[in-house]
DNA sequence: CAGAGCTTTGTAATCGATTACATCGAGGGG
DNA sequence: CCCCTCGATGTAATCGATTACAAAGCTCTG
């Protein structure tokens, strides 16, 4: 592959030269900068990225870490994210955790040992060291959707409550009485806000929240369904499930159906996180909306004001219900 | 950030002895080797990759550009190929080109400039010139899912036909005889194979396939709302469609629905492509089922093989037909 | 017309690693 | 006891760009 150094004698002008050709420095003659262009696109010539940024100190890429590729709340953050990085100037590399804090750690190690200018995270776990130091040590980063407590790092994310009070109203209207919660991970944000977040509205409601009535969940659909089994083994079983992800819904709805119950006959079903699916749910899915595309594309500006040396702010952005028949009529 | 030099110092050796260590070559001492290790653990080291991938010329990277990260069967893929990636010590940085030539060639461009090692593609056309040049000026190079003809580059695929001609037995075994197809682009492999397999399919069976019976898609699920709307519209509508991936056949249901019409009294449906959700659709969707995981796998051997300067060979996996309950019982 | 000042270009240092080659010291054979 | 060999380590070139500084050429002015 062609180098800066056969551009520069092709042209008959020094590497210096060209570079500045490329960099679309001011000095240079304009007859000059043509022989310079004509000869890169003789050689089809594209600078090596690599030596750029060993010299330049900065790759114009951003890390982003979450924690399920396959949850499709996820997917569409990352594409949001990819998109809005894309108009600034910048790639993304993703990386995968699949809610393991080990794989969480050895991605955020390697998108560190390739120099990322910042880091987005989701972070599965409260306290990966390796995240904190990362963060002290003056790394660019923002959490988006989950958040780790008392670092300083700015936070792109949604606050449900509201929305979660509204599902609370809509079910307490629909006359259900007993509410079960399948939680995310304690480790989470998520996974803690959700589930006080339903407390609090069922208190509002005067409605208990029993500690059978918390399923412990871990975001992935494996753990939707055996809460659901638990839940429907109990003596008095809940007339409604709220699950606080989207993939631990479909693990509900797995075991509801493998146990011939009907939805929302026998028990309602609701999830946190809307996705195009739910409308086609046998029944379509009652959910909570995040603005995921605002999401991604405010936790890119907001990185991207930390590299550039701008002070950034946390964004918190709201989410709504979308009320389908899940959970009665 | 600490940086080999402050390691040396630190340990009182050489820059090359650190490095020595660091790829541990044989010829250190045991005790000049803990000395450097215990430096790199006091001072928290981490080897520079841009500097070194300078230097090796490698940059243990993959790049996988796919054509739309928001279908599951990508994202699936997506994930197993960086599983098997990582299994064999390399990252891997997704494209996604969202069905557009343009943004595929941004996205091998930026990948080509980074010299990644090998690259992974499932085009999105038939003939970007720039991925021809780089086939042909030999980066490594695996073609997955989808594939450009006359290219000499291996290509790692689900052959769909025999499922694709169960599907058909089977829509005949339940009397339906008015058989439609939303089909991909022309401009991709697999848009114009499933039409041909089901063409072939269908005359073995004495069905005709009349040309307002293909409906021409994009994979997008507008394209497959669009293609159910004309074939709904037509006089005398299909009996089934059978829609080329999972998102033209969500689109096809958001049609279909919007009716108030019922599947599959009204309609029956059918996918190429299996994914979760379809169990849990209303109702539950026939599809045919790829091997996922397998071909990402295969995929990134193939593409190591390559890099390593092995011959690859081309991989064809069988697909399979799930049936469930949206084309009858 | 000399020299100041500006524009344009070139030379060479630099980023942080790897690695060919040089060097040094110890041990062994004659 | 000398020299050769081999193991351990260091010195410095190198990868491909960017960029500070030097230098050359040109214009313009007094």
């Amino acid at each position: 592959m062609a180098g800066i150094k056969d551009v520069a004698r092709q042209a008959g002008v020094s590497v210096a030269t060209v570079s500045r050709v490329l960099n679309d420095h001011p000095s240079v003659r304009a007859d000059t900068r043509d022989r310079v262009l004509t000869a890169v696109a003789a050689l089809r010539y594209r600078p090596n990225a690599v030596a750029r940024s060993l010299r330049t100190d900065q790759t114009r890429t951003l890390g982003l870490v979450i924690s399920d590729v396959l949850n499709p709340f996820f997917t569409e953050l990352a594409r949001s994210v990819e998109d809005q990085a894309r108009a600034l100037g910048y790639s993304v590399i993703i990386g995968n955790a699949d809610e393991r804090p080990d794989l969480q750690d050895h991605h955020v190690r390697t998108l560190l040992d390739r120099r990322i200018d910042g880091l987005l995270v989701s972070p599965t776990d409260g306290g990966s060291p390796l995240m904190l130091d990362a963060a002290r040590s003056g790394t660019p980063m923002v959490f988006v959707d989950r958040w780790i407590k008392d670092v300083d790092v700015p936070v792109v994310r949604t606050d449900g409550r509201a929305a979660v009070r509204e599902l609370v109203a809509h079910l307490h209207a629909l006359e259900h009485r007993r509410l079960a919660i399948i939680a995310g991970p304690a480790a989470t944000t998520t996974g803690r806000e959700r589930v006080d977040a339903f407390r609090s509205a069922l208190r509002e409601f005067g409605l208990p929240l029993p500690a059978a009535y918390i399923g412990r969940g871990d975001f992935q659909a494996d753990s939707g369904r055996r809460a659901t089994a638990a839940f429907l083994d109990l003596d008095e079983p809940p007339a409604v499930i709220f699950a606080a992800d989207n993939l631990m819904a479909l693990g509900a709805m797995d075991e509801i159906r493998a146990r011939k119950l009907r939805v929302p006959d026998d028990v309602a079903l609701a999830a946190f996180d809307d996705i195009p699916w739910f409308m086609h749910t046998d029944p379509p899915v009652t959910a909570i909306a995040q603005p995921t595309g605002d999401l991604g594309a405010a936790a890119v500006r907001a990185l991207v004001g930390l590299i550039d040396g701008r002070a950034a702010e946390s964004v918190t952005l709201a989410a709504r219900l979308v009320v389908r028949r899940s959970c009665g009529e």
